[in-house]
DNA sequence: CCTCGAGCTCGTATTACATCA
DNA sequence: CTTGATGTAATACGAGCTCGA
């Protein structure tokens, strides 16, 4: 990756943290999982949050799923045994439970669903080809996985929000390096400053022979522009200025 | 054309639950 | 058994876009 590319995406340092939102204490508070409302949602009505209102949802498939995300847990036991015994198998039936089974959960709060391997590595395996999903996408493999299409939009979401989390933590850590090599490289140039300060004061007569000798490189320089172009002695002075841009350091 | 509202998806921040050491 | 850390599904919300009236 060039340094060109860091810079494309996008990547900011800085210590503030920037939020849109409002503090979570003024947000009012509804949640359709909370026993209140999901006593009155077991039918075909729903709160929608985009009119507000409770609304009936019976031929509307995917806002069926947009509010509702609590599912029938299971014992933990019985999940972490088949986790543990590899038992993909049941994963199917054990999620189309789940599905069936939604409408007599509610009662307590949000439970968390865990995707079996086989799901994950099924999103996985779609997420390589595309990070994004088109409607008909999503109803496909949200049948093929047995899952609500809402449930694999928020995966995709949340892969997407991963993925990117993780390309600046990269991105941080390359950033870091440069920053390194950057320092270093202008304490050499400060250190190497002063050597040829304190050559300039040792040599007074030394500017009337318009040449001198870069410490850096030990090569002879032209002085005062009286070399003639084709001097052997011309050389392209090594550009001190250091971009990083045009340049990336080698450690990086 | 322009405007407006509805509907949708996305990114982001956050919450809450499951799991593990 | 308890607890803190971590991973991640789910929620909340604002922004931007499209589309039809």
């Amino acid at each position: 990756m060039g340094f060109s590319e860091i810079c494309n995406t996008g990547l900011v340092l800085g210590l503030g943290l920037s939020s849109t939102n409002e503090p979570k204490s003024e947000k009012p508070i509804l949640k359709l999982s909370e026993p209140s409302l999901a006593l009155s949602l077991s039918g075909d009505l729903r709160y929608d949050r985009t009119v507000k209102k409770v609304v009936n949802i019976s031929d509307q498939t995917d806002k069926l799923y947009r509010q509702d995300s609590t599912v029938t847990s299971l014992s933990n036991l019985s999940v972490k045994r088949d986790r543990e015994l590899g038992n993909e198998e049941g994963d199917i039936e054990r999620v189309c439970s789940r599905f069936i089974d939604e409408d007599d959960e509610g009662s307590n709060g949000r439970k968390k669903l865990r995707l079996t391997k086989v799901q994950s590595a099924l999103l996985e395996e779609s997420f390589k080809q595309h990070s994004t999903l088109n409607p008909k996408q999503k109803q496909e493999l949200a049948g093929e996985l047995h899952l609500r299409p809402r449930q694999v939009e928020v995966w995709f979401q949340n892969r997407r929000a991963r993925t990117k989390l993780k390309q600046t933590e990269v991105d941080c850590e390359y950033l870091k390096k440069c920053y390194g090599s950057l320092t270093e490289e202008n304490r050499r140039l400060q250190k190497e400053l002063q050597e040829l300060k304190a050559q300039k004061l040792a040599q007074p007569f030394y500017m009337a022979a318009t040449l001198s000798m870069c410490p850096s490189c030990e090569r002879i320089g032209g002085g005062g522009g009286k070399v003639p172009a084709k001097s052997p002695f011309l050389i392209t002075p090594k550009p001190h200025f250091y971009s990083p841009f045009a340049n990336p350091p080698a450690t990086c």
